[in-house]
DNA sequence: TAGATTGTTAATCGATTAACAATC
DNA sequence: TAGATTGTTAATCGATTAACAATC
């Protein structure tokens, strides 16, 4: 079998949430064509990205089994054994992060916060707590966590970046404007919401003409 | 000269960080080879990405004049006439968003915020007024407003899509993990952060191996 | 059987990278 | 002049879409 495509993965999630929906109004089978349609995509590609994932082959004319298909996208995308990560920067976006359980759903626990603020130091955010900076080592030796989350403003986004890898955290994601410099074999996932922005407006913009 | 691609709109905004960056350091011209080694880029691409960008040709040796540069960039990206915009969800993610003043450097103003939630309906957050949903097409039309940010939970999201088309807005920002189905010639950017995560955690699962 | 649908191979499209002439 | 750098054309790479045989 061939490597996923970085494209392929980015879709799994939607696929896997219009399963859920379908699922909810009793459906028992989906047809590629369904799913095309109602997630504005080609029916060839979605055959494509759901080879990848699934382990059971579609019947012509009757489609996917729809308990099937959902437990192949859960298991592939590792919903349901949840996975550990520690979030640095409990500022606006930091406790927004914190207080959204929906995360859960796709198999993340934030186990802790820090930041270097003595006001929010020691105190719990959606009952996780927050330590202070210096404790953030000992929390992913201990916890053997390999996740990290950066929301902290992007002047500090590369120091905690740093601490982040010499503590043994293997992957990043970031929502700091900044680019950071990691050592090779640390996996990065940059947020890069000014580069949302401009996409859209850039399409506002050719609308005007 | 050509389109602009997606994928070289979505560098520019790292690109202006950088000159930026440069900027303060005292620089006064940079090299498309300096570029791409500070973000991790191939130096063809940087030239190429610049050069739809830039109304000045970039001088053999010295490389790009950095002030001309960052008008340029500046201009293009439109961050200097500040666009308006609305969102819709007044809750963790939303006050987030609308606590964060950075957006205004990327030349986004948020005028109003509208929640079904009597709490915070007529408050202000970070001083800007929360309305309740009914307002938000008497707003939309008065300050004649085409972005809107949405905010409110999955289940929510169509039907606050549906009342901001219906107003005039033409370009939409959702945060929500829900396929929005807009009219055509409706501008659409998805942050889907489910989907992050799965690429992240695929990274982080092929390493163990 | 006829028609809808799958899975796969081939063709197309778009974006990145390599090669290289021009030039300061 | 020699060397670094730009800008552009051609080659490559990867992802999407078209075409189509297989099959329920």
């Amino acid at each position: 079998m061939q490597e996923i495509s970085r494209a392929t993965l980015n879709r799994l999630p939607a696929y896997l949430r219009c399963l859920y929906e379908l699922e909810k109004k009793g459906v028992s089978t989906v047809s590629s064509t369904q799913i095309a349609a109602a997630l504005d995509l080609n029916p060839v590609q979605v055959r494509k990205d759901v080879a990848y994932v699934s382990t059971v082959a579609g019947k012509p004319k009757t489609g996917y089994v729809l308990k099937e298909l959902i437990a192949d996208f859960e298991n592939f995308l590792g919903y349901r054994n949840s996975r550990d990560a520690i979030l640095v920067g409990a500022g606006g976006l930091g406790r927004a992060i914190l207080g959204y359980d929906g995360f859960a759903k796709y198999g993340l626990n934030i186990v802790a916060a820090f930041d270097i603020d003595e006001k929010v130091v020691n105190t719990t955010i959606n009952s996780k707590p927050v330590y202070e900076m210096s404790k953030l080592k000992s929390v992913v030796e201990r916890f053997n966590i390999r996740l990290g989350i950066i929301t902290v403003p992007s002047q500090s986004a590369q120091e905690v970046a740093d601490v982040m890898v010499d503590a043994g955290i293997l992957a990043i994601w970031s929502f700091s404007a900044k680019h950071l410099n990691l050592p090779p074999g640390i996996a990065l996932k940059h947020e890069d919401l000014a580069a949302s922005l401009a996409l859209l407006r850039m399409e506002l913009i050719s609308q005007d003409e």
